[in-house]
RNA sequence: GGGCGAGUAGCUCAGUUGGUUAGAGCGUGCGGUUCACAUCCGCAAGGUCACAGGUUCGAGUCCUGUCUCGCCCACCA
């Protein structure tokens, strides 16, 4: 596995694939494979996630990537913990979206056309050639082909984004086993009375030609028009014939007549009544006459409803229970009459008169030239509104009545509610509970049935003979009431949302009761953005409780959305969309991976650039190149197998302040992203992570390290080769899960490909590892090497400050105190990092005499002077003390007045009043030191 | 009309039980051809943590109000 030697520069794309291909074909992504190994018992509690299964409409977008990044790390972080786990992945068939794209491609193609594109070999039978001879046959052939050429897409796109899930286990909502569990519940539902049949006002969306749910309905503003009409009112004493009026001649004889306000004045071709709310004394005389409807000549009433708006308008609103939800409520109240005046798509039917066949919005502008013509607008006004429109193909949504399918949700909410009132599913962030049970409390019946072809078709059949209805599990041959054989099924099929309710058990292999539901289910982790909180996560408890008896899972953890650069929905029409694809080829998975979780943060958007990316490309290869100097060092006595004894190190006693320091702060890094992980905060772990490679194992570790490996002591050598390869390995351990591909790349070259031994087993790869546990800390080496890098940092300013040749060996004397020994300890330390001139370095615990012309600085406690011969400026030094000198006298009196505070003392926990003690005695030494030394500048 | 989130360095963002002198990346300026890495190294500049109150010994962090931006929910013709 492993090559001899490592590039100068990482190439992610020649390492990704290879190995994720190593990684599936040994079966690494299986729980089974845990249990073989010996690295799981399957006596403990699985880890499990329920990928959100993917739809085929496309290939993967940028959020998915994010999705599969978050849920990896969850998933990589517990295998490598030992437990059990196991990330389920599959597709959704995505009904009405994948009706659209459908079409859309049909658009500009043929269906051949298509076929040959998905790769899919044309029939030879006849068979249509243009969407609109499609039928329901057709359609699922194309939609077949389609989902093959997508979801394949897909799947390979989750593995070049690492996401080690188990292909085993794939499932798709339309395959056999999902749907029975769909039709099993379709029929549970409806035998407890939960799933009934209506006709009732929903949503339809003409070009789809399908009822929505309100949930599929997006209400945008629009700038549109509120035309005030004048329904004239039949005179009690008119005399005339009354085919006058109902021919349309109302103009003689008609004096009195209710002006009503409209947005839509196409639909009052439908109205059946005119309301006023009944405290308007405007109205008062009105109530109870009748209206002539203009066009039509229906006699409508004039009624009183509370839901009228007096103020709103005129005060008279025109009722189209056909045509409005809240017309249709006061329909409903007055048992008024409901015409359908549309077509399924939105044109004018036969109730519409003269104006059938017309377009809804030609019928609109026919209308209005009409009234205007009678004598009968009266006036128009600019007016803006908001307009409800679908979801999937933006066309503006028709309130209309029609028999559909509904849940009854009430019932389902209400053990929703309690579940996560009692905590059994917990939402992260918090905050998203209250989003939750908001909705649920405010629920609604919840419409099912779709008109479209793609989707799982409602398990119910009607008898032409006794008109009874056969709901069955079992597609039934006659009639369950009468017998007759004359049935045929319902055409509809259900939301695509409705087998998405029923995915953590489904997929599991629910309704029947497989070992995989028993050890798996419930769920432990539902990965998904907030966006979808009601679509999915609320309907996936409520099915959940409904069909299993318990919660389908025990955390829901939201991200949420990648926007663009400046802040914008990714969206194709905007041109702004980063493919993930294109990122991955270009600076690698690992490198997207790692952008996507430490720029974001649990339930927040998150701005994506390539800039980002590149930042964690670099990254990438900060790591790669900082294993090619440990494996560097290690030649030529390479270790073969890593085993057991590397976990712990040897050598106690040889071990220098710097190595017990970078062990210490390891050590630290573990048990903080512990409880990072544990607390899902991915991206600060992440960062954590980063930040101790770099600023600390690479910066200064690393750089340490060298004076003992280009050094003469191979004993020396040799500790230090042990301590960078145990805190090296034990970091891309930590690491893994962030970025996959480079660690198990670096981890194959450090094992020299033959795995490590542990407990007598052999593991060969990185993702079976044992996550480290933390070890003990060592303060002391921490505070003294703090010491020590300061002084580093300090001198480097200097040099800086007083631009010394970045080549140029300079001399210092340094007056150590208390931490003398310790700076003749690291005396190399100092030489090398601060570049010093090893011979014309002088540590001593006190200076008898001080050098006048040196750069002087003061730092934990050691005073460290830089002749720098001919460079140092006296005036300008002064004045540099003089600065210091100021900030160290502003500090100690904000340390004073803290702990003359009596209250501070008394109530601030111990460690906190004696870290200012401490704090205060530091600074006030120092600030002496530096007066001193001004003193003597003087 | 309700609800939620955001407002911290020029930009993008961290900062989760309230506790040293508030951090990172990018950008900017200065300096670097030493054998892990220029996808790099060193140094620096840059912040009254939106505003006003409050709680507290102590507030970027908790509470109240205000302003700006964004999102979600809601049947107003």
């Amino acid at each position: 596995m492993a090559e001899k030697t490592m590039s100068k520069t990482y190439d992610p794309t020649s390492t990704e694939q290879r190995l994720y291909e190593w990684w599936e074909s040994k079966g690494y992504f299986r729980p089974e494979t845990q249990f073989e190994l010996g690295l799981a018992d399957p006596q403990d509690k699985p880890f499990v996630i329920s990928m959100p299964p993917s739809n085929v409409t496309g290939e993967l977008h940028i959020g998915h990537a994010m999705v599969m990044g978050i849920q990896d790390v969850m998933i990589r972080y517990h295998r490598m913990r030992g437990e059990p786990t196991l990330w389920l992945p599959g597709n959704d068939h995505a009904s009405i979206g994948t009706h659209n794209v459908i079409e859309k491609a049909l658009d500009q193609r043929t269906c051949d056309d298509l076929l040959t594109e998905i790769g899919y070999p044309l029939p030879e039978d006849d068979h249509p050639l243009t969407r609109w001879d499609l039928g329901r046959e057709w359609f699922l052939k194309l939609g077949w082909a389609w989902k093959e050429h997508y979801g394949n897409t897909i799947n390979q796109q989750i593995r070049r984004l690492g996401g080690s899930c188990d292909w085993q286990r794939e499932r798709f909502t339309m395959d056999e086993g999902l749907s029975q569990a769909v039709r099993e519940t379709f029929v549970r539902l409806y035998e407890e009375g939960l799933i009934y049949q209506g006709e009732y006002l929903v949503n339809w969306c003409p070009h789809c030609t399908s009822a929505i749910s309100d949930l599929e309905v997006i209400h945008w503003e629009e700038e549109t028009h509120l035309w005030y009409i004048r329904y004239l009112l039949i005179n009690d004493d008119w005399d005339g014939p009354e085919e006058e009026w109902r021919s349309g001649q109302w103009g003689r004889g008609a004096t009195e007549w209710i002006e009503v306000a409209t947005t839509r004045p196409e639909t009052l071709l439908g109205d059946t009544a005119v309301a006023v709310n009944p405290s308007d004394e405007r109205y008062e005389e009105l109530v109870g006459r009748t209206a002539v409807l203009p066009s039509v000549g229906r006699h409508i009433p004039v009624i009183t409803d509370k839901a009228v708006d007096p103020s709103f308008g005129t005060g008279a609103v025109k009722i189209t229970p056909a045509h409005d939800p809240d017309d249709y409520e006061i329909g409903q109240r007055h048992e008024l009459e409901v015409i359908d005046v549309l077509t399924d798509t939105a044109t004018m039917n036969e109730k519409a008169g003269f104006y059938q066949g017309e377009d809804r919005y030609e019928c609109r502008e026919n209308i209005v030239v009409d009234l205007e013509r009678e004598g009968l607008l009266v006036k128009t006004e600019d007016y803006t509104h908001s307009v409800g429109h679908c979801q999937r193909c933006d066309t503006v949504i028709e309130p209309r009545v029609s028999p559909q399918w509904f849940v009854k949700v009430k019932p389902l909410a209400e053990r929703a509610i309690k579940a996560v009132r009692e905590g059994q599913v917990q939402f992260i962030p918090e905050r998203f509970t209250k989003v939750y049970l908001n909705w649920m409390e405010g629920i609604h019946d919840w419409c099912i049935s779709r008109q479209l072809y793609w989707g799982h078709r409602i398990p119910v059949w009607y008898c032409e003979d006794c008109g009874a209805l056969t709901v069955s599990r079992e597609d039934p041959t006659e009639c369950e009431a009468c017998g007759s054989p004359n049935i045929h099924q319902d055409p509809d099929i259900l939301d695509t949302w409705f087998s998405s309710a029923l995915w953590p058990f489904s997929t599991l292999g629910w309704p029947e009761d497989t070992e995989d539901l028993h050890y798996f289910y419930p769920t432990t982790v539902m990965e998904t953005g907030y966006d979808i909180i009601f679509f999915w996560v609320a309907r996936m408890i409520m099915m959940g409780l409904e069909c299993t008896g318990e919660v389908p899972f025990h955390h829901v953890y939201l991200h949420g959305m990648v926007l663009d650069e400046e802040g914008r929905k990714m969206s194709r029409s905007w041109g702004n969309v980063i493919d993930p694809m294109e990122v991955v080829e270009e600076y690698g998975s690992d490198a997207l991976r790692f952008t996507l979780l430490t720029n974001s943060t649990p339930g927040n958007d998150t701005r994506l650039s390539l800039q980002k990316v590149e930042a964690s490309r670099n990254f990438a290869n900060k790591i790669w190149n900082a294993a090619r100097f440990v494996f560097s060092s290690l030649a030529p006595q390479r270790p073969t197998a890593m085993t057991d004894e590397a976990e712990t190190l040897g050598h106690q006693d040889a071990l220098t302040l710097p190595d017990r320091w970078i062990l210490s702060r390891h050590n630290r890094l573990i048990a903080s992203v512990n409880r990072l992980m544990e607390n899902y905060q991915f991206g600060e772990a992440g960062r954590q992570i980063q930040d101790f490679l770099w600023g600390e194992f690479c910066d200064w570790y690393i750089e340490i390290s060298k004076i003992r490996l280009y050094g003469e002591d191979e004993e020396a050598r040799e500790v230090a080769r042990r301590v960078l390869i145990y805190v090296l390995e034990r970091t891309l351990r930590l690491l893994h899960p962030f970025m996959p591909f480079v660690t198990e790349e670096i981890w194959q070259k450090l094992t020299n490909g033959e795995g490590r031994r542990a407990k007598g087993k052999t593991i060969d790869s990185i993702m079976l590892a044992r996550w480290p546990e933390p070890e003990e800390r060592d303060e002391k080496a921490e505070v003294e090497m703090e010491v020590i890098m300061a002084l580093v940092r300090d001198i480097r300013n200097a040099r800086a400050e007083y631009r010394v040749d970045p080549g140029k060996r300079i001399a210092a004397t340094i007056a150590g105190g208390e931490r003398t020994d310790l700076l003749l300890d690291q005396r190399e330390v100092l030489v090398n990092l601060a570049r010093l001139d090893r011979e014309q370095l002088a540590i001593f615990p006190t200076l008898a005499e001080k050098p006048r012309q040196a750069v002087t600085l003061v730092v934990g406690g050691v005073e460290c002077y830089l002749p720098l011969a001919g460079m140092v400026d006296l005036e300008a030094e002064r004045k540099r003390l003089a600065r210091e000198l100021d900030e160290m006298t502003e500090l100690i009196s904000r340390s004073e007045q803290l702990l003359d505070n009596e209250e501070f003392v008394a109530k601030a926990p111990a460690h906190v009043v004696d870290r200012e003690r401490e704090k205060l005695a530091q600074n006030e030494a120092r600030k002496s030191k530096l007066q001193v030394r001004l003193d003597s500048l003087g």
